[in-house]
RNA sequence: GGUCCGGUAGCUCAACUGGAUAGAGCAUCAGAUUUCUAAUCUGACGGUUCGGGGUUCGAUUCCCUGCCGGAUCACCA
């Protein structure tokens, strides 16, 4: 039972006592550190039932409170702000009810299942920056959900299809030489990508050849032959050409073996993999169906598309004139196909950058105008772009970040920062390793989520390998530190139990303040499931990291003579470990023992 | 041009959906402490919340208007 749940019940038993009706609408707040107290009651709403100004109104509930309800110990009132000062054992209980639940940050199953979309790159290049924030997020999402009692299911589309492949395709066979990831060293995705970059030089480069010779921009671009190549091919992999179709396939699974490699390190999994190759002809037939249907209409040249005009956007076309589909066509058999597979889930989650906003509106809308009811329970979770101090990055300019390149290198610097200070000389190597992993990985995740999703942010990469402030790495290390404090408890063999913890009468206020942070956990994690934002639950961690290291500033444990409130005190340590690790899991990070 | 986002301390971000004197981190300056891991803690400095109107007890938040930045409006994905 959360300390909020508690005094909302209070307050409603002392309203309808006094003022002889009650309401849920009142706002109970946070008290501002400044004034006394933990809880704050918002009184100028309730004018209105009391008839009273909003101060006697605050010191008539406070009054009541004190007197009646068994959990306040004082309050105050400025304005018409009642802020209340729960009673020490108040907060010794809810401790008690979360150190004796090892589920505490973890909602029961409510029997519903969701999807989650993420990652969803294309097979031509590897991932970037903005995958990364792309997948983290993703993964988080899906994850805090899963605190809340869903089932999830994580999923990607590969758009494996289509002329960006075929150029790196073209540009392979033309200047490949027969390169392999095996004979070359490279990483499957990264030599892929290596030749869609050649392929766009080769491009340039003849198109502004073909513009000497007296062509405009638009013939050269056309006419150039290594586009011509490229266009052939799709072509040819639409008609099903064997040797293309086996290109194809091995370039392809170059690409997937090199993601594998990615994801493995970004930890982030998937628990079915869509193919646009399998799917992009369902849309085409649910399109069809639509223009039986009189949702769509069909135009001279035989391109088929939908009027939302009366919805406020424009026409959409949704097969071409020579009748192939479009990227929304593909995302409606998508969508169809997926809630065929998964019939039981209550909505889709799609992870997609904010430039596709309208795509995604669209796309709701004409699923609902076909006809499924579960259209809205669609949700594009949309993020915004990743930039540079030096400029904006876009995978179409050529100042992107390499993924693999930057975690690699987020881990080098985790090494540099952890051996220059000197705490690790006798580890093994390979504990060492995995600790530059975690923090190098740590600092990435953490600064990429612990912005609001909706916004556009900053990456800046100097900043991101600090470790200290509002980092990854600052929340880990406390992590460590409190668990060096449990693990000096376990080799005194001090032991805690329930009846330890009910002796306690009275806290330090650093101990209450803490406590309090603790006692937030559920209450964050719903408003961050509610607001697919993972940014919710990183400024939570920062937060009970912060006042856990006030608490262990003030606080020496070890030398409390009193032997129960030794053993609160060390199991309050071991429940704000566990919260930390718990909170940080939902973000994809992971916390070592010792750093 | 239409539509949709955004504009908060020198910098990067918050502000629980309309609540108190708008908060954190970084940076800068001053201090504590050398432990239970100092990768810590405590202060100070820093604001016309882009400008201008309106709504009310009360506005960073809602409405109108102007300015600035971005995205989007393809028979691309």
């Amino acid at each position: 039972m959360s300390p909020d749940h508690i005094l909302k019940t209070e307050i409603q038993k002392a309203l309808s006592s006094l003022f002889g009706q009650s309401t849920d609408q009142f706002q109970l707040q946070p008290t501002n550190q400044e004034f006394e107290g933990s809880h704050t009651l918002v009184c100028f709403p309730l004018t209105k039932i009391s008839r009273k100004n909003p101060e006697e109104t605050a010191k008539l509930i406070g009054d009541y409170l004190v007197a009646g309800s068994g959990v306040v110990e004082r309050f105050n009132v400025v304005k018409g702000f009642l802020n209340l000062v729960l009673k020490d054992s108040v907060w010794v209980d809810v401790f008690r009810g979360i150190y004796a639940n090892a589920d505490y940050g973890r909602l029961p199953d409510n029997g519903q299942e969701v999807m989650v979309e993420y990652s969803s790159p294309n097979t031509n290049k590897p991932l970037h920056l903005g995958h990364l924030r792309n997948n983290f997020l993703g993964y988080s999402v899906a994850e805090l959900f899963k605190a809340n009692g869903y089932k999830v299911h994580k999923v990607q589309i590969i758009n494996d299809r289509g002329i960006h492949i075929c150029k790196s395709m073209a540009a392979w066979k033309l200047f490949g030489n027969g390169e392999t990831p095996e004979n070359s060293g490279l990483k499957g995705d990264h030599l892929v990508g290596k030749y869609y970059v050649i392929f766009d030089k080769t491009y340039k480069a003849q198109i502004s050849e073909l513009m000497n010779n007296g062509l405009t921009e638009d013939e050269a671009g056309k006419q150039a032959p290594i586009m011509v190549m490229a266009v052939d091919m799709l072509r040819k992999w639409e008609q099903k050409d064997e040797d293309t179709v086996a290109l194809w396939k091995m370039m392809n699974s170059w690409v997937y073996k090199g993601f594998e490699a990615t994801y493995a390190r970004m930890g982030v999994d998937f628990e079915k993999l869509y193919y646009e190759s399998d799917t992009y002809l369902l849309g085409k037939e649910e399109v069809l169906k639509g223009l039986g249907k009189d949702v769509f209409f069909k135009k001279d040249d035989g391109s088929i598309w939908v009027d939302l005009t009366s919805d406020g956007l424009d026409q959409k076309v949704l097969l071409r004139s020579d009748g192939t589909s479009v990227y929304m066509t593909q995302d409606i058999g998508t969508a169809i196909l997926r809630f065929r597979d998964f019939p039981k889930i209550a909505g889709q989650v799609y992870t997609v950058g904010n430039e596709q906003e309208y795509h995604f509106k669209v796309l709701f809308l004409i699923l609902k105008k076909l006809g499924f009811e579960w259209a809205k329970r669609c949700f594009h979770l949309s993020y915004g772009m990743v930039d540079l101090p030096t400029g904006k990055m876009k995978s179409r300019e050529g100042t992107v970040v390499d993924a693999d390149e930057l975690m690699q290198e987020m881990v080098d610097e985790a090494e540099k920062q952890t051996r220059a200070i000197g705490k690790i000389g006798d580890w093994e190597e390979k504990e060492a390793k995995e600790l530059f992993e975690m923090i190098g990985l740590g600092a990435l995740k953490f600064f990429l989520l612990k912005v609001d999703p909706k916004k556009r942010m900053l990456f800046d990469p100097n900043e991101s390998i600090q470790l200290q402030g509002f980092t990854g790495p600052f929340i880990q290390y406390t992590h460590a530190r409190i668990r060096a404090i449990v693990r000096k408890a376990e080799s005194m063999d001090i032991t805690v139990s329930d009846d330890d913890l009910k002796s306690i009468v009275s806290l330090e206020p650093a101990e209450r303040d803490a406590l309090n942070q603790l006692s937030l956990f559920e209450t964050r994690l719903k408003e961050a499931a509610k607001e697919y934002s993972p940014a919710v639950i990183a400024n939570y961690a920062f937060d009970l990291a912060k006042e856990y290291n006030k608490f262990y500033q003030n606080i020496p444990i070890f030398s409390e003579a009193d032997p129960s409130k030794l053993k609160f005190r060390i199991a309050f340590s071991r429940a704000v470990a566990d919260t930390i690790r718990k909170a940080m899991g939902l973000l994809g990070i992971t916390v070592p023992d010792r750093m």
